[in-house]
DNA sequence: CTGTTAGCGCGTTCAA
DNA sequence: TTGAACGCGCTAACAG
């Protein structure tokens, strides 16, 4: 065969394998004249290492894993985008993982990449689950372990979030200032303390506005079908809203949908409000007043600690669990 | 250390490292008695085996490469969620690279993965690409191989498309029944066969209907920026085009901000249509004539392609290039 | 500065 | 049915 390996060069060039080993990786034992020899040969035939056998013997795959829930959701894909930018750079690769929100898939990948085939993974949970020891065994397990947004506030395992509770408490009184009293809640599961932190912003802003009794929780399961009918039941129900606070972007899509269905004006019927990173929220009718979460940034953060701990730097306290600030960029959908 | 392996096993039970080997992958040649005690102890210690060591010995790897220009951008995010879907099923793992829409980035990657570190791979390439010779030596290097949407027609690589030209010929002949008598054609670049099928199926629908001298094509290139700007003069311009067409999500995006900057009225004064994915086109203000793409088959079709090659059956000659319909989703705004 | 040797963990001979 | 031995391609320790 013509494959070019190591033993290959060292034949064509009277070497010893070690030493072409040596010479391609710069290792300033050994002649430069032999180090240019070996170089050239291996550019002229397109020798790529072994990448398999050099992960065996260093026992580190220069490559890391991205759980995620799903990857169409422009939150998780800005978030991808960013872990590549810094793995690029870093000479790694990425295999990516979705659990379409299945606990049971995520624990069985979990349990896959528990053998050395990734340095490293980061991780958001799907909103099914509900413990988080898959994580904590990886972790035991010496895995470099990060995890982001949907995280598990129990555990020591580094975390990048954002701001839930501060900005769904600054959303909601922005629906509250715009004459909304009685506003819901989409909730995206009981289980994930990202939701629950939204989930108490938006209490404690109507608790503030002497609202607390007309708090108003819709918690959706993962079956999409089931929560469209759920937000159908509730805003053709005889108490219908004046204001709905979706902790989701699917969901803000599908109020769009239904309100368009059922005829209902966004926003003199109806405020709404919801988390997005979708580029053309700005473009939906009306333009949609969205919570904006720095994805890009989280994904390039998530990574670089992941990569601190690979390289087995002490992470300093602060960057055990780092909160970056998401954004309110009020538009029509909410306004008078 | 604690590390568990087949030799870890095998001293446990008393057994060779080769019967623990055996055990475990169901060899028939074993005692289903020892079978089972090998079993039970690799499961009581979450046995998982090196991947490096058996893709070294094996030399597969049980991964596949997609290599795409991007990921925030619906079309390729839902092609992603089809491979990945096949690749779960087949208990592959999927690598993922960005070239960003550069053409050095898409050939050091090709480059990297000559080197058995995947059994196959799929791309979509950069809009800067204008030479396939790096699909082609890794074609020659043996490694399956499978392109989509952004193919090259004159290669043996199997590809899969969709019917570009002829849903743009429909595409642009029904702007020309609600109206329109200027239209202009944004392209995302002159080097892709897919911007060229677009191009020519807009043009043949201009020449049918007597309008081939009105023809007004935009280059576009891989600068965003750049491209607002052409577009900005273009809709600025003394001979205002009454409709536009853009060849990909992107431009739409831009038009409707430009046009909202400019205080242009879609579909009055302004007739849009354009390739996207974006499940909210139909929330837009107004809703977005859109040519969508099957993305997610794409991606079903192309990685069943890619391991048919890689398991070494052989293509029919149907399934070297296939075609998959767009579907034209007429809404507000192409019409009057 | 270069060569010899050993071994990473696994699968697959060949022997028993 | 099981065990011993080898080698995938590479890196690293040790020798010269």
């Amino acid at each position: 065969m013509d494959t070019v390996n190591l033993k290959r060069l060292a034949k064509e060039l009277n070497l010893a394998i070690s030493t072409v080993s040596r010479a391609l990786s710069d290792s300033h034992e050994v002649s430069s004249e032999t180090r240019e020899r070996v170089r050239a040969l291996a550019k002229k035939l397109g020798f790529q290492p072994n990448p398999h056998a050099s992960s065996l013997r260093q026992n580190k795959s220069k490559t890391i894993a991205v759980v995620i829930p799903e990857i169409e959701n422009h939150f998780f894909s800005q978030v991808l985008n960013g872990v590549e930018a810094v793995a690029q750079e870093k000479g790694y690769h990425v295999l990516i993982y979705l659990t379409h929100e299945d606990y049971n898939r995520e624990k069985s990948i979990l349990q896959v990449l528990r053998n050395g085939r990734v340095d490293g993974l980061m991780i958001s949970v799907s909103n099914s689950t509900g413990n988080f020891e898959h994580l904590e065994s990886c972790r035991e397990a010496g895995i470099p372990l990060v995890s982001f947004d949907r995280i598990d506030e129990n555990t020591d395992i580094p975390k990048i979030i954002t701001d839930d509770a501060a900005i769904s408490f600054k959303a909601t009184e922005h629906l509250v200032k715009n004459g909304c009293r009685r506003i819901a809640f989409l909730s995206m599961s009981d289980r994930l303390s990202i939701s629950n932190l939204r989930k108490s912003g938006y209490l404690k802003a109507l608790e503030k506005h002497g609202m607390g009794k007309q708090q108003l929780v819709v918690e959706c399961s993962p079956d999409d079908k089931q929560n469209e009918q759920e937000m159908r039941k509730l805003l053709q129900g005889k108490q219908r809203p004046d204001g709905v606070f979706c902790s989701i972007e699917k969901f803000a899509i599908n109020i769009y949908e239904i309100c368009q269905e059922l005829n209902i004006a966004i926003p003199q019927q109806l405020k709404v409000i919801g988390f997005s990173n979708l580029p053309a929220a700005a473009l939906l009718a009306p333009p949609l007043t969205a919570i904006v979460q720095p994805a890009y940034e989280i994904g390039k953060e998530a990574s670089s600690i992941l990569f601190k701990i690979i390289e087995k730097k002490t992470l300093l306290h602060s960057e055990k669990r780092i909160v970056l600030p998401s954004k309110l960029i009020e538009r029509k959908s909410s306004r008078e």
